[in-house]
RNA sequence: GUGGAUGUAGUUCAAUGGUAGAGCCCUGGCUUGUGAUGCCAGUUGUUGGGGGUUCGAAUCCCCUCGUCCACCCCA
């Protein structure tokens, strides 16, 4: 008697998911989406480290932000380093542009695809550990970057097919004139402290901008009126503004603007953007990204204009078509002794070898092994027996239409591979 | 962090305090070396976990964990 013993399942982390074969096969769509429109704006693919330094985060992204007062994982290691898994790229790429001294070498164009870790409660749309496809376009100042890096991001949704979807722009200004217009919001929304939400109110003091992107209805109704940035902006963010929109404009990408976006990460001026879907609830925003021209200097390097966004990978899988994982093309079944054995794994290899793939149904009995072939739905089967072994032969099956003749694997390979 | 919904076989779901079941999937069979439909047979569960109430709990109560959705925040 053999005691049935239960062991305690392990399961994966709150919010951490496991990658299947056809959830990656959508990632590796969006991937390959971002790599072929990417390379034609000559941007380099740069692979950065997942732990940083917990202080890289509090200086660039600011110690008031959600994301670093409470979403962080971080922790002491053995050697007493406080360090932390990276809530986004752009911090990173910063600072190893920086460490890697290439503030003197011109233009940089990067991108990079990753995970990145949020302890936020999961929801659609929203999990603990993600994946961000980022660019960063590093030492241009003028417009032209701007509408170039805004373009390559709508073509990287084109190219995904993804309709019903919103390039939403909008521009921050720069510590010359956001102060002004700081002043004047703050001014108009103390005047309707008595129609915002508690945390509206809370916000009029501790970050006045956050108050326009309220979702609560009732502020949103008393905010129609507000003074807007793009209205308020200094000469030289204004010239900068409508160059971008000139920029958008020759290059016929449709936008609109959004005086309502804001950024909840401190180091962004001038032009922030977004593209959005209706078709995800709450979680809508499946690329954001902006200019952030103050950040190098605050990370210690010199004055360096820059510009980049960010996409979630999984918010763009959300809304492609479901996928197949790859399936193979030929099922390899053998009949009979072990030289045959032995022979249909060489035929198997030979086909591998010629970029066919090829699954082996593993011998036994020939029921057992198309039913391999017919559930792994591969085009064509190939059966050796011992008959076939003895004339060098193979019989070639195709599973669509039934038919099957006996060639030689050169034969059957030609025949396979014409197939398409 | 807050709120709502939810958790039963590999999977989708039943079972309204009284013996845990069905479809699909899977395995084998319906004579010899041929899959999809058909027929027959078979395997599968600490009812997420732990406590409590009860003669008796999948069912009621408490705690905990996960999932989903929303708030918040954001990609």
């Amino acid at each position: 008697m053999t005691k049935k013993i239960t062991v305690k399942k392990i399961q994966s982390i709150r919010g951490i998911h496991d990658g299947l074969p056809e959830t990656v096969c959508q990632w590796q769509q969006v991937e390959s989406a971002a790599r072929t429109v990417f390379s034609r704006y000559a941007f380099n693919e740069v692979r950065l480290p997942i732990l940083e330094p917990t202080h890289l985060f509090v200086r660039s992204i600011g110690e008031q932000t959600d994301i670093v007062a409470k979403e962080m994982y971080h922790f002491v290691d053995q050697g007493h380093d406080h360090i932390c898994l990276r809530p986004e790229g752009t911090a990173g790429a910063v600072r190893a542009y920086l460490q890697a001294g290439l503030t003197r070498s011109g233009l940089q164009r990067w991108f990079y695809v990753g995970a990145m870790f949020r302890r936020e409660r999961p929801q659609k749309g929203r999990l603990r550990q993600f994946q961000q496809i980022g660019a960063e376009f590093f030492g241009a100042a003028g417009p032209l970057a701007d509408a170039e890096v805004l373009a390559m991001a709508w073509q990287l949704v084109h190219r995904l097919g993804l309709q019903h979807l919103t390039l939403e722009i909008n521009s921050l200004g720069c510590p010359a004139c956001r102060p002004g217009y700081r002043e004047k919001l703050v001014l108009f929304l103390r005047q309707q402290t008595a129609n915002l939400c508690p945390t509206c109110i809370q916000r009029i003091d501790s970050n006045p901008m956050r108050v326009l992107d309220c979702k609560v209805p009732q502020c949103q109704q008393y905010l129609q009126d507000a003074p807007e940035v793009i209205s308020h902006l200094c000469d030289d963010c204004n010239s900068h503004w409508q160059g971008l929109q000139a920029g958008l404009t020759a290059l016929s990408i449709p936008y609109c603007i959004n005086p309502r976006i804001v950024r909840g990460l401190d180091y962004y001026n001038r032009t922030a953007f977004e593209i959005v879907t209706d078709q995800l609830g709450a979680q809508g925003t499946v690329l954001a990204g902006g200019r952030y021209d103050g950040l190098v200097e605050s990370l210690g390097g010199p004055a360096t204009p820059a510009i980049g966004f960010a996409a979630g990978v999984e918010r763009l899988a959300l809304l492609l078509p479901e996928t197949m994982a790859e399936k193979a093309k030929v099922t390899m079944v053998a009949m009979g002794n072990e030289a045959v054995i032995l022979a249909s794994m060489r035929h198997a290899d030979t086909l591998r070898q010629a970029g066919i793939a090829t699954i082996h149904a593993g011998g036994g009995t020939m029921k057992r092994q198309m039913k391999i072939a017919d559930r792994e739905q591969t085009p064509f089967c190939l059966i050796i027996g011992e008959d076939e072994c003895a004339t060098g032969q193979v019989m070639c099956k195709n599973m669509r239409n039934g038919s099957q003749q006996q060639q030689t694997i050169t034969q059957a390979m030609n025949t396979i591979l014409q197939d398409g």
